[in-house]
DNA sequence: ATTGGCCTGGAAAGCGTTTTCCAAGCATAG
DNA sequence: CTATGCTTGGAAAACGCTTTCCAGGCCAAT
């Protein structure tokens, strides 16, 4: 393997001056640059980023803390659009991304945790699907040992940035619409689990909803389960106008119970995932863009690993009506 | 940061003594083992892992390059369990997982490439969803300069195995209990992709069947589209007794074709994803472990890493009727 | 002609480990 | 009591880079 000491033979110059055309310091003559350059080109010299960072003590390297459970029915889509948002976005801005399930840290304690990202030379982390269980997550947060973005849960700090829609507007746009659209007075609410960050926010939305509007509403507790919506459909919807749901995932499952039922009342969801299209049925939903905000994310980690202080970040939603065809193509 | 230097200081015993304990090398007696330990422990010390590895120039990183585009249809199911079974064993193996989307390399030249992955210290690449197209990746494995493991293509080499599916087996199986279920005389089968290298494996699958069972078959490039095949099955599932296609994917839309046309035929799939339970129809498929072959992967990998030499590894299949309750628990 | 300042490039000290090699200590055998 | 071999622990080089500090050369200003 060539090294920068071979480049700096065969140049005729010092390590020293390699290095530092290698990494675009100043006070080299474009003379020595060329030189140098003509030289790493011919040997293919490649930089070995290992050695790099243990002499800078800099890592270009990020963690994806995802919350992740392959039994937890068809949700993984968002999961893997995160991914591939933060690993798209991070190739650019040239950090490398090692992609750890919460499941896999949840019975560490925060010493290890944070011995298990130090040794691994992890810098900055993501943390996506935060819930109000995970202790050691929210004590990693605390310890500000790490940057840290954090999406879809408000959290904040020196070294803390948060990133998510607004969950309140965004809950209440979708379910206005609906409610427009079909006349509805009493409107039943499937919401998400009492541990998610957002279940609260997006309660709040349609709660705000039916004050203005002066609607009945009535509120269940989904726990962002398919399974679960369908039951409290079962139970509730018909003596309702229309079913909001807080996830896509329960309004699939609102929506096979209603046909179950043989009754028709509008349903709408919240995310916007391709597996809408494969139900059958449209209805209007809440579109995240979530590989929009994991790239967000990795920027917004990168501008906390230069040094700059935490922040909220909204970003925006649009309103759809999911139909097969559209996602087809 | 508290060094190796720190706890030899604090011990009272020399840094590569401590070097020893770190890696349980036979000649340190009991005595001072736990000396080190107890200061270990005390001081909370954490070995970094970049000093570690520059000085041994062993690392244990390895990467995923996976085929992946969100843009087509919902096939992402896939490459999330992938994923996530790479990652489970890695943790366990201690090794850390960087991910990469064929997407970001396909236009460098195998040196870049090479470099790419060298000057991170990735000493090992799983490959998923090769295709005869992906020159760059195929100049990869040719090179023999990263231990590499290909899912779901037939190569091997000094530091190459592969491992997949009996494919040929397994699209003759689901074929033969759909066919014979129904007492089928012709066949419409709906092929993947001609660059894919499973493809050719599932024809010679079905036309094996055919043969022995002597019945008529017509064969169609469906290029593992959804709605290619859902073309197809307009096209020609008319004057056929069943339409056996080469991914689930395929199969829902050959189904979504015959619901239109309202005409039945049996419909059977290839891959056993979690979509199929969506999509209000059940049929029978082969169900591939993919979670599993990711860890045998990963686990092969380590062997390759270790020394030994490539090999190919072949995995069970499993028959399966899918549907919506048994998906959704 | 001397001084001062700026520009360029080199020497060398790390960064935190691993690993080789060697020395000391000790026990056993002759 | 010496020779031999084994066990244990230490010294030091090496891994490939970054970065600080310093020296020499040059030019302009005095």
């Amino acid at each position: 393997m060539v090294s920068i000491k071979d480049v700096a033979r065969e140049a005729g110059v010092a390590i020293s001056t390699v290095s530092k055309v290698l990494n675009n310091y100043p006070n080299v003559s474009e003379n020595t640059r060329t030189k140098v350059m003509e030289v790493v080109d011919r040997l293919g010299f490649v930089p070995n980023a290992v050695a790099a960072s243990l002499s800078s003590k800099k890592t270009g390297r990020v963690a994806l803390l995802i919350k992740f459970n392959l039994n937890t029915e068809a949700s993984d889509e968002i999961s893997m659009q995160y991914i591939s948002g933060a690993v798209h976005r991070a190739k650019e801005l040239q950090l490398d991304v090692i992609t750890v399930f919460t499941s896999m840290i949840e019975d560490m304690n925060v010493e290890e945790v944070t011995s298990y990202f130090e040794s691994q030379g992890i810098k900055g982390i993501i943390v996506y699907g935060l819930t109000t269980k995970d202790k050691v997550v929210h004590k990693l947060i605390k310890s500000e040992h790490f940057k840290m973005v954090v999406v879809d849960a408000p959290m904040t700090g020196d070294s803390t940035s948060c990133i998510s829609v607004d969950n309140v507007q965004a809950q209440y746009d979708v379910a206005k619409k609906t409610i427009t659209e079909n006349k509805c007075k009493k409107v039943l609410y499937i919401s998400g689990d009492e541990n998610g960050y957002v279940t609260a926010q997006r309660l709040e939305g349609i709660r705000k909803l039916c004050r203005e509007k002066n609607l009945k509403l009535t509120v269940r507790s989904g726990k962002f389960s398919e399974l679960k919506a369908r039951e409290i459909t079962m139970k509730f919807a018909k003596n309702q106008d229309c079913v909001v749901c807080a996830s896509d995932l329960m309004a699939i499952g609102a929506m096979k119970a209603l046909i179950e039922m043989d009754i028709f009342r509008p349903v709408c969801g919240f995310d916007g995932i391709i597996l809408m299209g494969y139900v059958g049925k449209q209805m209007n939903t809440v579109k995240q863009d979530f590989v929009k905000i994991s790239e967000e994310a990795l920027d917004e980690l990168n501008r906390l690993m230069q040094g700059q202080p935490g922040r909220e970040v909204i970003l925006p939603h649009t309103l759809v009506r999911m139909k097969y065809e559209d996602i087809i193509k």
